[in-house]
DNA sequence: CTGAAAGCGCTAACAT
DNA sequence: ATGTTAGCGCTTTCAG
């Protein structure tokens, strides 16, 4: 085994607690003696066994982020920041992927990782409402996205509903008047897709334009993959839409190439918004139009407030907090040839 | 706190011991005891306190992947199948993002996590071969990609020398022959990119074709914007390539977005390669022509690997294993449209 | 097949 | 400012 304290109290011939307070700072020690001690710690090369560590103070130090992709750009460009900020705070952070499976959610949910992970972010997919409120575990939960709603959890999401009518009105001001949207869910599985259906059908009636059930594409998931598959159907309706907003960027890009496969010109004959700002988006052929959310910041405040309730700090402000979000016009909707990367 | 081991014991009226073995199995236990103890175990629900466990038996059960972009589909996709991997061989994975930096890379390599981690699967960038070398931690290491090599640790990777080859002469055998490589490392720091340009040379020598300095573009990282700006460049030049490889896919698509920018076709007047086959790539307009690295096998063996060394298993065969790889002709440079997705 | 007890390395309460 | 010591929860000899 390596070296431990006792070794380093040993060759400074000091006490343990001189040591760990060397080590740790808890308390103030001698110039002298932490001059000696430092040199026993070097010379024998001494790192603190962690395991002995968080059994003794009962915490250790992991988060988890639990996504159900990690795959999804939107994802990876989340958990990058995340990374970042739990290291800043002296967390390691854990990756779970849930592969938008209930029971990997669920086991999540319930600490099947109990004594391992000292708080969980979660982005739930297929875990309801109920569930997170019959939850067995006594580690904080925050919970990112719009999976569910209305649960005495930290809560970090943007206005989704909003952020749909956004892209809608983008549309509708650019001419638009039979939009697609591509990526809703089927049944109650996915509460996300049907807040941002719900923007779409708002701001459709703001406009005055009719609802037609034969324009909203349910996808069985969230990916380029699908979203190809949705727009091949609806381009093969008698009344093809002139515009699709996708449930995500992933998807919105599937429909985009499978304009291209079909014919249509974007914009000309189809205009496509998508919704996360993935890096994908600026450098795809044409640039794609996008609702973004502040990645960073949700991924920041999101370990901040696990940190903070972990550490039993006061959290003040409300529970659930709606990040800001933007349009960012691109070429899928204007045209107008832009320069890649913006 | 929870429930322990001892809390078990006095529900169940047997010793610690016995609970023990219940859980793990070690030892036979009576099966009226057996019964007896498992109860108690659901009643109280028990979980074992891991930092004790790993406390007691000097390994954590964590092993670590570090990486240098999360946000490079690439890894992602490693990362998934890695993370899978682990789970099944009974091991969390960690993902540390080292960003391509040197101090990173190198305080990982050395143990700063020692006595958190078991084991570390490393894609060295920056660090050299003589860094790995003098490693000063006594977990297992993995290393994987083309940053090291003839280091005595295991090994697994593509022949990178061999994929650009295989690259390279399908551009030459459609007819290509100014072409160019994009993302060359500059100075010593990038050694895959070194391979991947002297296979870049090997073949164009092999198909009696000039090496011009000026059609090997160098990049600061490795990302899609990287590939925007060399692009720029090489289309600036009195003689433009007609082709171009990209030191993988994510720099291949920003070439690909600034040929269009430019005005110029793909293929027709300039043909674009990846090495990833990333699924943007299979999305992209054009899609795009790429080497495919068996990326699940490579992320399955490195996980086996390490689990191996951890448990001190006999590890047979060679340490460097490569993997296979092929290409897979798209839009890019065939021309043809394919069928988006595959 | 079961029990008693040592001790992994550390922190924190209590002494000095 | 420093030392002593109990004990976190578990695994694992050694005894019976």
């Amino acid at each position: 085994m390596g070296v431990s304290l006792k070794d380093i109290a040993e060759r400074a011939g000091v006490s343990l607690a001189t040591v760990s307070n060397v080590v740790n700072g808890y308390r103030p020690v001698g110039e002298r003696t932490r001059q000696r001690v430092q040199a026993a710690i070097d010379e024998l090369g001494y790192t603190p066994n962690l395991s002995a560590r968080h059994l003794r103070r009962g915490r250790t130090g992991l988060i988890a982020l639990a996504i159900p992709e990690l795959t999804n750009p939107y994802f990876a460009e989340l958990a990058e920041v995340a990374i970042h900020e739990a290291g800043r705070l002296g967390y390691t952070l854990v990756m779970e992927n849930t592969a938008a499976d209930h029971e990997a959610e669920s086991k999540l949910l319930n600490g099947s990782q109990r004594h391992v992970i000292d708080g969980l972010i979660l982005s739930p997919v297929r875990v309801g409402r109920e569930e997170v409120l019959a939850r067995a575990a006594d580690t904080p939960l925050v919970l990112i996205g719009e999976g569910v709603h209305d649960v005495p959890h930290d809560h970090i999401a943007i206005d989704n509903v909003a952020a749909s009518r956004l892209a809608i009105r983008h549309l509708v001001e650019s001419g638009r008047r039979r939009i697609a949207f591509v990526g809703a869910g089927r049944g109650d599985d996915r509460h996300s897709a049907h807040l941002r259906v719900r923007g779409y059908r708002e701001a459709l009636a703001e406009a005055g334009l009719a609802y037609r059930a034969e324009l909203v594409a349910v996808t069985a998931r969230f990916g380029r993959r699908d979203g190809v598959h949705a727009m091949r159907q609806l381009l093969a309706l008698d009344e093809p839409p002139d515009a699709v907003l996708g449930y995500n960027d992933l998807i919105a890009i599937g429909a985009l190439r499978a304009a291209v496969d079909a014919g249509r010109g974007v914009p000309e004959d189809v205009a496509v918004v998508g919704i996360d700002d993935i890096e994908e988006g600026r450098f795809s052929t044409p640039t794609l139009t996008t609702i973004a959310p502040a990645k960073e910041e949700i991924a920041r405040l999101a370990v901040r407030r696990l940190v903070a309730r972990i550490e039993g700090a006061e959290v003040t402000g409300p529970l659930t907090v709606q990040t800001p979000f933007r349009l960012i016009a691109r070429e899928s909707t204007t045209g107008a040839p832009g320069r890649a990367g913006t």
